[in-house]
DNA sequence: CTCAGATAGACAACTAGGTTGTCCATCACC
DNA sequence: GGTGATGGACAACCTAGTTGTCTATCTGAG
């Protein structure tokens, strides 16, 4: 492996690192909190899911309107919502007034698990401002709303991570 | 879509949100470096192709090596030197003392790309700094520096999102 | 009242970035 | 010189997306 093997060139780092380090966080937080939801009995819910299930909770109650809010293609709303209903989180049924349409609804227990998931996430803040101080860390989320807007606390478009597209009908 | 469906019941939100601000930080960085390096000329680019090529210049040499920097399993890692092998990024050539081994190397391509997309990362950097000023922005860095360590400097095991599984030889 | 156009959803094929498992060739060492 | 570790290739699979195509149904204009 040649371990050792100098920098090569300084090539000053902090945008790159910035965006590393934010990644970082993101990582730290929500694979402890996939860990802790696991072990709490929902060993099959993704971070993907908390985002479909907040969708429809916001009204969206058909597979077209989550890919809308979420701004992912039907398709793969209909997907997520697929695993949601053969795991018990959400519900669909055809809509009575609109053949075309199946109702979705999330279902008791997953409104356990979205409550179970904010508990644990609300726990790892918690941990966080310990090691920080409530101060601190209350500055680093204003910055964040800064740079980043209240866009994500309603969350459009999570998209994820780098996929670069937004879907379109046809 | 019935809009305007009431959040029935308030469920503090603050933990979660946390990391949304922190993914939302790292796409926007991300994405828009992606954007501009792509106008640069470097359209098949990606954010993964950085980490490879990093570990590379940061002395491993061959594909298992890699994925060993990485925390992905070598198949992962070979596949991602493929394609960058594939758009003239890094070269791969018969390790003459080694049979077994592919040498492989960052092309001048390919050092190209990462200084193009260390000035990107550094533009976005500096317009953070101006909506946010310089003090604010290096101490929300210094906090994310305690909070997620120096172990993203030197980029042990992005794993990119959520993958929840570290790899395993057989 | 009909018909054109929009919409919902299903199905298929594809991509990126990963994972396992299996296998073989080569190397390093006792 | 054989045994075990290593490098790499190949194949099949997973997740979370993408497009494209198709049908069924609804809606609004004339």
């Amino acid at each position: 492996m040649s371990i050792g093997v100098p920098r090569l060139l300084v090539m000053s780092r902090s945008g790159a690192d910035l965006a590393l380090l934010l990644l970082g966080g993101f990582r730290t937080l929500v694979d402890g909190a996939m860990v802790e939801l696991a072990a709490r009995g929902y060993e099959d819910f993704r971070p993907t899911h908390e985002f479909a299930m907040r969708a429809i909770i916001a009204g969206a109650d058909s597979a077209s309107d989550v890919g809308r809010r979420l701004s992912i293609s039907k398709q793969a709303a209909a997907k997520t919502i697929a695993v949601l209903v053969a795991r018990g989180y959400v519900s669909s049924d055809p809509d009575p007034s609109d053949a075309r349409r199946n109702r979705i609804q999330v279902t008791a227990r997953g409104l356990d698990v979205l409550r179970e998931g904010e508990a644990v996430f609300e726990d790892l803040r918690a941990r966080w401002e310990e090691t920080l101080g409530a101060a601190e860390l209350a500055h680093l989320e204003a910055s964040l709303v800064k740079l980043v807007g209240r866009a994500t606390v309603d969350p459009e478009a999570p998209g994820w991570v780098g996929q670069d597209g937004i879907a379109g009908e046809k």
